[in-house]
DNA sequence: CTTATTACTGACAATGCTGTAAGTAGCACG
DNA sequence: CGTGCTACTTACAGCATTGTCAGTAATAAG
């Protein structure tokens, strides 16, 4: 019997507790579930939120217009009644949360343009905000292995002319690429935490011993301390 | 009209050119092809390949039997026929490229176990020619993002024991916990490049500038050097 | 040549998915 | 209250996909 020609885990999980009452209790014939109206913006914003926290969550074909429309409470051709296609929320989906992504980093970017002395912990930590805890990395990190974008680099070369610009101040003799390849490192280091990280920590620590909830936290203030040394020897 | 439930790009491309011939030229019958019968572990050993192509190229999602079939030239119930399930399939081609994986980092470990003085690069060129080069740094990403698997950290605990061993006799004062992260981020780092690299240098570059094919190699090199500077200044 | 084994095939069943069609119901406005 | 708009529902069509079944043919062994 072909019982489950789609993902295997997490067959019916709900997301949240919504879903159809639909009570098969009582009356005898069958009483139609109360209808909820919003306006078509309110609609649309859930019905994003739905679809995002899915993708990233399970990726792009994790997106099921009906686990969608259960999570909204709705059936699944009002989803199709405000996006035409399943393609086209995706790529609503993806529009909105690059642009939310590139709002975050400007505001992170801009909110200090103090002169701050040590700037790498506060950006690696403004980096790690947007990126890793809000789950954009991961939304990211699905469509690049899908192929489906190449808007995942937003913003890299801007976060290092700005972030060159400030360290000539102090080391007039750094160069661009030098400071661009501190960037590119945090970057692909973020991504990796997002995908890899908690798999990579839980292998590194010996057999038994318990998790340390402090050693991301430890690992980024290290790391920042890192990408702010200076590398003239040999 | 509903014509493409499953993954929207590539439709029915063939990766091999193989596929079933079935010429309807000539003979007013229809002239089943010829068939081709393998030993069951070179049948295997075939469907395994085709497998594992697809699940790097396009993840777990992409692993459709019939493509996979095309792909090695039998029909879908073959596959069926030598692994029981398509699940089964899979995990099939997880734990043999696991296995592989773990067999290629132990030899390019142990192949050096020479005094040679800049470990690192040779580290981090091994690393990258086992992890991105050949592919299975973007299966293990697929994996750990879908959550398949808790064993994409091969290897980390090992191989930083055996850096630190090596590191303390020359820095006797270095903590294990500073080689660890060093491992971590060089980890990281290699997942991010899998997943995310081409994107992110190509959002680097500043607009219609050419690509630099030297660029990833010159970022190891930086890369391997940063790992191997001490960072005393406070 | 005959026979046994089994790799492999074609046809089909079962199911889940996207998208369509037509009708229903909530809400604003007269 | 009636009317129009439209958010939303139920029912269904069409298709892709996994898995089953019964049979076919390639190969080895007697």
């Amino acid at each position: 019997m072909a019982r489950t020609p789609r993902k295997s885990p997490s067959p019916h999980t709900k997301v949240k507790g919504r879903s159809v009452p639909s009570p098969p209790e009582a009356t005898g014939k069958s009483v139609p579930p109360p209808r909820r109206r919003r306006t078509a913006e309110e609609a649309r914003a859930e019905i994003l939120d739905a679809a995002e926290r899915r993708l990233a969550e399970l990726g792009p074909d994790g997106v099921r217009l009906q686990q969608i429309a259960a999570d909204v409470g709705v059936s699944h051709p009002a989803i199709l009644h405000h996006f035409e296609s399943r393609e086209r929320l995706l790529s609503e989906v993806v529009r909105r949360a690059i642009q939310r992504l590139e709002a975050d980093i400007v505001q992170a970017i801009a909110s200090k343009n103090e002169a701050d002395e040590p700037p790498a912990l506060e950006t690696i930590e403004a980096a790690h905000r947007v990126l890793v805890a809000k789950g954009h990395a991961r939304v990211l990190a699905w469509l690049m292995l899908a192929g489906q974008t190449q808007e995942g680099g937003t913003g890299v070369r801007t976060v290092a002319e700005v972030a060159h610009e400030r360290r000539v101040r102090i080391e007039p003799n750094a160069t661009f690429e030098d400071t661009l390849f501190r960037v590119l490192l945090a970057g692909l280091a973020m991504i990796g935490e997002a995908v890899a990280g908690p798999t990579l920590r839980a292998a590194a620590r010996r057999p038994g011993e318990p998790e340390d909830a402090q050693m991301p936290e430890r690992f980024r203030a290290w790391l920042a301390k890192l990408l702010t040394t200076s590398l003239e020897s040999g």
